[in-house]
DNA sequence: GGTTTTGCGTACTGTCCAGTACTATTAGGC
DNA sequence: GCCTAATAGTACTGGACAGTACGCAAAACC
C-alpha cells in the first residue's frame, strides 16, 4: 500500500525510510511551506541521498501528496474519545467545556496550524489533496460531533431534533471555540499556544462559546 | 508621504505610476503571491521598465509592505456605513441578518481572501506588515461592531452590559456568520462566491448565526 | 565469490528570478 | 539649443533549486 516498498531486502544500508522518511518530509514541508521546502533538505534530513529520494518518490509533487495523505491517515480518531466522553460527562456545560479546550488545543498547536497552511496554500495546485484533508480530517470530525450531539438532543439535554439541526449545532459550537484565536494565530507568525497568557484567554473563550451554545441549544428553558 | 513622487516632471513618458503602479502590484501578488509575484509580470503590468520600478520601490520587500499598506488604506471605514444601518435597522433581528450577509460578502469575496492569504503567508518574514493589517483592517472593524452592539445594550434592545461583553458579542456574531465559509473556501481553491448555490448557503448560515447570537444575547425573555 | 540490487556522493543541467549595468531616448529646465 | 533627470530596453550576474548522470560501495541471494 505505501509507496515505498516495505522491506528493505538488499542493497547499501541506508538512513529513514517508509514513514520515518514521511515525518522528516512533513517536518521540512511544514517549516518551510511547498516552496521553500527542498528536496534536498528533506534527504539530508532522513540521511538519504537525493537519488534514494527520488528513488522512492519521483517528484515533489508526490511526496508532498503522500505527506499530506499520511498525516490525515495519523489523525484518523484522535478526536473520537473526546467526544465519547462529551456523551459520558456528568454535567453537560461542564463536558462542553472540556471538549472546546481539547478542539483549541488540537486545531491551535502548532503543527496543525502548519498543515492548514500548507495545504491551503497548494489548494490551488493540489486541488484532491486538499479536498481530501477537508473531507477526512475536518467534515468527518464535524460529523461526529454532530452526532453526540444529535445522541444528547435524544435524550433531552440539548434542543437538537435532527441530523441538519445537529450539524449546524456542532458548526457553531467549533467556530464560536476556535474562529477568533485560528484568526489571530493566522493572520500573525506561528506563536506558541497553551503557554503564556494564551492559555487564560482560550479559557475564556471556550467559556463564552459554551454560554452563547447553550443559549441557543440548551435544554433549560 | 508617498514612495513615489507625486508628479512627474521631467524625463521620458512612462506607463501607470503611483496608485495604479501599486494596483498592479497588488493583483499580480494576490495572484500568484509573494513568491510566485516576479517584478518583471509586475513592471510589464504597469507598462514601466524594471529599472524604474526598482528607482519606485527598492526591492520586492517594500513594494510587498506598500501595496498592502495601500490596501488597508482603502479599505479603511468601508464597513462604518452597514454598522449605522444595523443602528437605524427598524428590526433589529433582519439588521443583524442584513449586517451578516454584508460580513460575509466582504470577506469571503476572492480579493480580500486572496490578501488574507498573501498576508498570513508572509507573516513570518513580515510580521509588522501583518500586524499592521489585523490591526487597522479586523481589530479596527470588530472595535467598531462592538461599539454599536453596546449602543443597543444601551437602548435595551440587547443583553449587552459593557465594552467586554460587546467585544465578546462582536467576536461571535462576525465569526457565526463567516467562520464555516471562510475554512471551506480556505482549504479549497478559490471558488466564487455569491454565484451558484453558495449564496443560498451563505442565507441560511447569517440566519442560524443570528438566531444563536439573539439566545444568548437577545433582550427579548 | 559472483551477480544484482540498492544506495551513497557528487557533480551537472536547465530554469527561474531578484537585482544591476549600460546605452539610447525623450522631455522639461534654463 | 544645450543640459539634466527620468525612463525604456535589453543584457547580464549570482544564487537557488528540481531533477539527472555516473561511478563507487555494500549487502543479500544463489
Amino acid at each position: 500500500m505505501s509507496p515505498i516498498s516495505a522491506a528493505r531486502t538488499r542493497g547499501r544500508p541506508g538512513g529513514s525510510s517508509g514513514a520515518e522518511l514521511l515525518a522528516v518530509a512533513r517536518q521540512v514541508f511544514l517549516a518551510s511551506g511547498y516552496a521553500g521546502a527542498t528536496m534536498d533538505a528533506v534527504a539530508s534530513g532522513a540521511k538519504i541521498s537525493k537519488q534514494t529520494l527520488y528513488r522512492h518518490y519521483p517528484s515533489k509533487d508526490v511526496l508532498y501528496a503522500a505527506v499530506v495523505r499520511d498525516w490525515v491517515d495519523q489523525g484518523h480518531d484522535r478526536m473520537r474519545p473526546h467526544v465519547q466522553a462529551l456523551l459520558d460527562a456528568p454535567g453537560l456545560a461542564e463536558g462542553l467545556v472540556r471538549l472546546a479546550r481539547v478542539m483549541q488545543a488540537g486545531i491551535l498547536s502548532p503543527p496543525v496550524l502548519q498543515m492548514r497552511k500548507l495545504v491551503a496554500n497548494e489548494a490551488e495546485r493540489f486541488p484532491e489533496v486538499a479536498a481530501d484533508y477537508l473531507e477526512r480530517s475536518w467534515n468527518r470530525n464535524q460529523h461526529m460531533l454532530a452526532e453526540a450531539l444529535r445522541e444528547l438532543g435524544d435524550r433531552g439535554e440539548l434542543r437538537v431534533a435532527d441530523a441538519d439541526g445537529a450539524a449546524v449545532a456542532a458548526e457553531q459550537l467549533t467556530w464560536l471555540a476556535i474562529a477568533a484565536p485560528l484568526n489571530r494565530l493566522t493572520l500573525q507568525g506561528g506563536r506558541t499556544v497553551g503557554g503564556g497568557r494564551d492559555g487564560g484567554e482560550l479559557e475564556a473563550v471556550a467559556a463564552e462559546a459554551v454560554a452563547t451554545f447553550l443559549g441557543r441549544f440548551g435544554a433549560g428553558e
